[in-house]
DNA sequence: CCAAACCGGTTTTTT
DNA sequence: ACCGGTTTGG
C-alpha cells in the first residue's frame, strides 16, 4: 500500500504491521472495559454490525450518533476487516475531527493513531492532492488560499482584465467561483445563463483566468482542494484505483451538510469498495446557504443501491416535553425522511414562551434568570444563549459585563482571521516560500516603509518582465536606478531582513524566528505606538501566536496548520455562560438554553424567506429545532416587541414557529415578576397565544409602557438610550468579563478597552478608581478592566 | 504617502 | 448606527 505512492509523503504512512494489529485493538478493548458493543441499544448496534454496502444511518438530535460511528471504527479494526490507515473517516471541522480521533483512542489505544485518513474533507483533498500534484498542474508544495487571498487574487484578475471593479466586486465574483465549485464545475461547466451574470457575460472566462493564476502561483483555494482530486480520479483511473484499494472502509459524518462536490467525491471513491457508512440527520440540515444539499441524504438510497438505512430515534439528552415541543415543531416540515424522537427520561419541564417590550429588556430578563438559576446552585457552565444573528450578543455582553457574570463569546472574529494576526503570518509565508507573492504584498509597507503602490507596480512589473518572485524583482530592482532613494533604501532593508531571516529558519527554534521577525520588521513596534485601545490587544493576539506555533515542530508544518485549521483552540476557563449563535452550536448541548429573539422577519430570517421561499423556511425551522434540541433540561424561548435592527428601532410580532409548539409542552410566562423590574407583553398574547393578527405594540398600554411613563422616560428605551458600553470582543481572544473583581488590589497593573493600561489606586467594592497611563484618574467598574 | 471624508452593506460560517 | 474599505485632498 503505502510503498505504491511515489513522493515522500508516503513516508508517514507506518509500514502495515505483521498482523496483530487486530490483536492490538481487542487487547486494548479488553483493557478499557467490557465489550464495546455492550451499552448499545439495538438500533446502534445495528448501525454499528452493518459492516458491508452502503448504509445511511438516520440520528436524530442526542441519538448517540457520535458513538456509533467511533464504535463501529472500533469493531472493524477489533474484527481484522481492516487495518486503521485502510478507514477513511470524514468529517466538516476540525473540531470533530479531533473528537473522533480522540473517542476511537479511547475505545482502542494506540490503534487509533495509525489513522491517518480520519480528517476533514479538506485536510483528506490535501493529502491526497499533496501525493498526486504533478498530475493536476501543481508541485507538492502548493499554498492553499483562504479567502482573503482569494479575493485579493480576484482583484488582480479582474484588474488585469479592465473590468471595473466597483461595478463587478471581487467579492461577488468570489461568491461566484465559490458557488461553481461547490457544485463540482469547472470552467467549461458554468452553465451559459449563470457566466452571463457577472461582467456582461464574462464570469465563466474570469473563472477560468483565476484558475490558471492559482496554477501559476502553485496554489489552490479551498474548492480546489475538493475539485482537483475529482478532476484526478476521473482522469486517472490508476490513481483512483489505488484509492479503491486503500478505503476499505468509509465513514462520513454530518452527511446532510455535504455539497455536490464532496457527494461527487464520495461516490468516485465509493465504486470501490461500496463499504460506505454516512450518518446525519436531514432535520439538522442548516448549511443551504452554503452549498450543503440536503438532497444528498433524501436520496441517499437512490445514489447507493441497496443501501440500508437505519434510524436512531432514542433520544438521550433532553426531558420528554422539550423533546416533544422540538418534534411537533419540525413536523411542519415538509421535505424531510421522517424521523420520531423517543425522549427516555421522564417529561421534566415545559418549553417556556416569555415576551419582553424590547432587546434590552430580553437580556436584562434573561441576566436575572441566569442569576436565580446560579444561586439555585446551577453552574453558568451548563447555560447557553442561542442567537440567530451575531448582533444580538451584543445586547447580552453588555448586560452581563453590567451584571458581572462571566460569560464567553464563541464565535467572534476568528484568531486567525485578525489582520495582525495575518499580518505576521505573511512575514512567516514569506519566509517559508519566498514565493508567496501574496503574503509579500500583503507586508510590503506594513508597518508603513514608504514603499507605496507605485513601488509595488515597479515590483510587480520586474518580477513578471523577469518570470521571478517578487523578492527577488525587489532585489533587483535595488540595484538598478529605476526607484527614488528613499524607497531604495526602505526596500533594501526589508530584501535584506528576509535575506537574514531564511538564513535562520533551519538554526534556531521557529518560535523564536517569529519572534525575531516581529521585532525586527518594526512590527511588533507598530502596534506599540499605536495609541488606540484594541493595540493591547492585538499585542496579545500576536503573543498568542508565537505561543501556538510551539506544539509544530517547524515552520512549515505550523503553516500548514494554519491553512487548514484557521481556528483558535479556546480553553474551557471559568465558569461562564456561553453566547453563540444557532449555527455554532449544532452538535453540543447544554442543561439550560435560552433562545431569545424568536420574532418574525428575525427568526425565521426575512432574507431567508426572501431568498429562498419555503425552503428558506424550512432550514430557518431546522435551526429552530437544532436549537430547542440542545437543551437537556430547561429551554427558554423568548420574544422581543420592539428591537433595533440596522440602527432602526422596529416593532415585530412573534415568530411563526412560537405557534407551531405543541401547546402541551409549553408553558407561557405572563408574570413579570419573575424578572425583577422587566414586563413582560402578558396580557396581550394571552387570548390568542401569540397574537400574531395584531401586533401588540399597536396599543399603548402595556405593563412596559405604562411603566414608562411612569419614569417619566422615554416609552422605548430605544433611541436615547446610550449604547456606550465597551465592546469586549475586539482585541481579544475569547471576550469574557472578569469573574469577579478578584485578585485586584492597590498597585495592581491593569488594562482597560477604552483607556488602556494603568494602575489601581484605590478599590471600593467592585468599583476601582484607577490611573491610567494615557487617559489619568478615572472610576471604572471591575468587571471593565483586566489584569494587564 | 497619509489622514480625513465618503460610501455601501449589514444572517448564518468552514475549510 | 456602525464598520470597513475606498476615494480624495493635503
Amino acid at each position: 500500500m503505502a510503498e505504491s505512492y511515489p513522493d515522500s509523503l508516503s513516508a508517514d504512512a507506518p509500514p502495515p504491521r505483521p498482523g496483530g494489529i487486530a490483536a492490538r485493538a481487542a487487547a486494548g478493548l479488553r483493557a478499557t472495559g467490557p465489550d464495546y458493543l455492550l451499552g448499545l441499544n439495538p438500533e446502534q448496534r445495528e448501525a454499528v454490525e452493518t459492516l458491508d454496502g452502503p448504509l445511511l444511518v438516520l440520528a436524530g438530535a442526542g441519538t448517540g450518533k457520535t458513538r456509533v460511528l467511533t464504535t463501529r471504527i472500533a469493531h472493524i479494526l477489533a474484527l481484522g476487516k481492516a487495518r486503521p490507515f485502510e478507514i477513511l473517516a470524514v468529517t466538516f471541522t476540525n473540531k470533530a475531527a479531533r473528537e473522533m480521533r480522540e473517542r476511537v483512542g479511547k475505545l482502542l489505544g494506540q490503534a487509533a493513531e495509525g489513522m491517518q485518513w480520519l480528517g476533514t474533507f479538506h485536510s483528506i483533498g490535501t493529502r491526497i492532492l499533496r501525493r498526486h500534484a504533478e498530475l493536476v498542474g501543481l508541485s507538492s508544495s502548493f499554498t492553499i488560499l483562504d479567502t482573503d487571498d482569494q479575493i485579493r487574487l480576484l482583484k488582480q484578475v479582474l484588474a488585469a482584465e479592465n473590468i471595473d471593479d466597483k461595478r463587478w466586486p471581487a467579492r461577488q465574483l468570489a461568491f461566484a467561483i465559490d458557488g461553481w465549485k461547490n457544485r463540482a464545475l469547472q470552467p467549461k461547466d458554468v452553465p451559459a445563463g449563470e457566466a452571463q451574470a457577472f461582467a456582461a457575460g464574462r464570469g465563466a472566462e474570469l473563472y477560468a483566468i483565476y484558475q490558471a493564476r492559482l496554477k501559476q502561483l502553485n496554489a489552490t483555494d479551498f474548492g480546489d482542494l475538493l475539485l482537483e482530486p475529482i478532476r484526478l480520479f476521473r482522469e486517472h483511473p490508476d490513481v483512483l484505483e489505488q484509492y479503491h484499494r486503500r478505503f476499505r472502509y468509509m465513514l462520513v459524518d454530518e452527511y446532510q451538510d455535504t455539497n455536490v462536490a464532496q457527494y461527487l467525491w464520495l461516490r468516485l471513491l465509493a465504486q470501490g469498495s461500496k463499504n460506505l457508512a454516512c450518518v446525519g440527520d436531514d432535520d439538522q440540515s442548516i448549511y443551504g446557504w452554503r452549498g450543503a444539499e440536503v438532497e444528498n441524504i433524501l436520496r441517499f438510497d437512490k445514489d447507493f443501491p441497496g443501501a440500508k438505512v437505519v434510524r436512531l430515534e432514542r433520544n438521550y439528552r433532553s426531558t420528554g416535553h422539550i423533546l416533544n415541543a422540538a418534534s411537533g415543531l419540525i413536523a411542519k416540515n415538509a421535505g424531510r425522511l421522517g424521523k420520531t424522537l423517543r425522549p427516555q427520561s421522564e417529561l421534566g419541564e415545559k418549553v417556556t414562551v416569555a415576551g419582553s417590550w424590547d432587546s434590552g429588556e430580553e437580556a436584562r430578563a434573561i441576566g436575572d434568570e441566569i442569576e436565580a438559576l446560579q444561586s439555585k446552585g446551577c453552574k453558568l457552565d451548563d447555560m447557553a444563549i442561542l442567537v440567530r444573528a451575531s448582533f444580538q450578543m451584543r445586547e447580552f455582553e453588555e448586560r452581563f459585563i453590567t451584571l458581572g457574570l462571566p460569560y464567553r463569546v464563541i464565535g467572534g472574529p476568528r484568531f486567525y482571521e485578525r489582520a495582525e494576526v495575518r499580518d505576521a503570518m505573511a512575514y512567516l509565508r514569506v519566509i517559508a516560500s519566498p514565493a508567496d507573492a501574496l503574503a509579500f504584498e500583503r507586508i510590503v509597507n506594513t508597518p508603513k516603509r514608504g514603499l507605496g503602490d507605485a513601488t509595488v507596480k515597479l515590483i510587480h512589473d520586474r518580477a513578471r518582465a523577469d518570470g521571478i518572485t517578487l523578492v527577488e524583482a525587489s532585489r533587483r530592482l535595488c540595484d538598478g536606478g529605476e526607484l527614488k532613494p528613499k524607497a531604495r533604501s526602505a526596500l533594501k532593508d526589508l530584501v535584506l531582513s528576509f535575506d537574514r531571516w531564511s538564513g535562520q529558519i533551519d538554526r534556531i527554534p521557529h518560535t523564536q524566528l517569529a519572534e525575531t521577525v516581529l521585532e525586527e520588521s518594526g512590527y511588533t513596534d507598530m502596534w506599540a505606538k499605536d495609541r488606540t485601545a484594541e493595540a493591547q490587544g492585538r499585542l496579545e493576539n500576536l503573543k498568542e501566536l508565537v505561543r501556538s506555533m510551539e506544539p509544530f515542530e517547524n515552520l512549515r508544518g505550523f503553516l500548514e496548520h494554519v491553512s487548514l485549521v484557521m481556528d483558535a483552540d479556546r480553553g474551557p476557563g471559568e465558569d461562564a455562560v456561553t453566547i453563540m449563535t444557532l449555527h455554532a452550536a449544532k452538535g453540543l448541548e447544554y442543561d439550560t438554553v435560552f433562545l431569545p429573539g424568536w420574532e418574525e422577519g428575525l427568526f425565521p430570517h426575512q432574507r431567508s424567506l426572501d431568498e429562498s421561499g419555503r425552503a428558506g423556511l424550512e432550514e430557518e425551522r431546522r435551526l429552530a429545532y437544532v436549537g430547542l434540541t440542545r437543551a437537556k433540561r430547561r429551554a427558554k424561548v423568548w420574544f422581543a416587541s420592539n428591537r433595533r435592527i440596522h440602527g432602526m428601532w422596529q416593532s415585530s410580532i412573534p415568530s411563526r414557529f412560537l405557534d407551531e409548539l405543541p401547546e402541551a409542552d409549553v408553558d407561557v410566562i405572563e408574570a413579570p415578576a419573575t424578572f425583577g423590574g422587566g414586563g413582560g407583553m402578558g396580557g396581550s398574547y394571552g387570548a390568542s397565544r401569540f397574537d400574531r393578527a395584531e401586533p401588540f405594540n399597536s396599543t399603548y398600554d402595556t405593563p412596559g409602557w405604562r411603566r414608562a411613563q411612569e419614569r417619566g422616560t422615554q416609552p422605548s428605551p430605544g433611541p436615547g438610550a446610550r449604547r456606550s458600553g465597551p465592546m469586549t470582543i475586539e482585541g481579544e481572544l475569547v471576550a469574557s468579563s472578569s469573574a469577579k473583581s478578584a485578585g485586584f488590589s492597590r498597585g495592581s497593573r491593569v488594562f482597560h478597552q477604552k483607556f488602556g493600561n494603568g494602575t489601581v489606586v484605590e478599590i471600593d467594592g467592585n468599583k476601582l478608581t484607577v490611573a491610567f497611563d494615557k487617559a489619568g484618574h478615572k472610576k471604572v467598574l471591575d468587571g471593565f478592566v483586566k489584569a494587564a
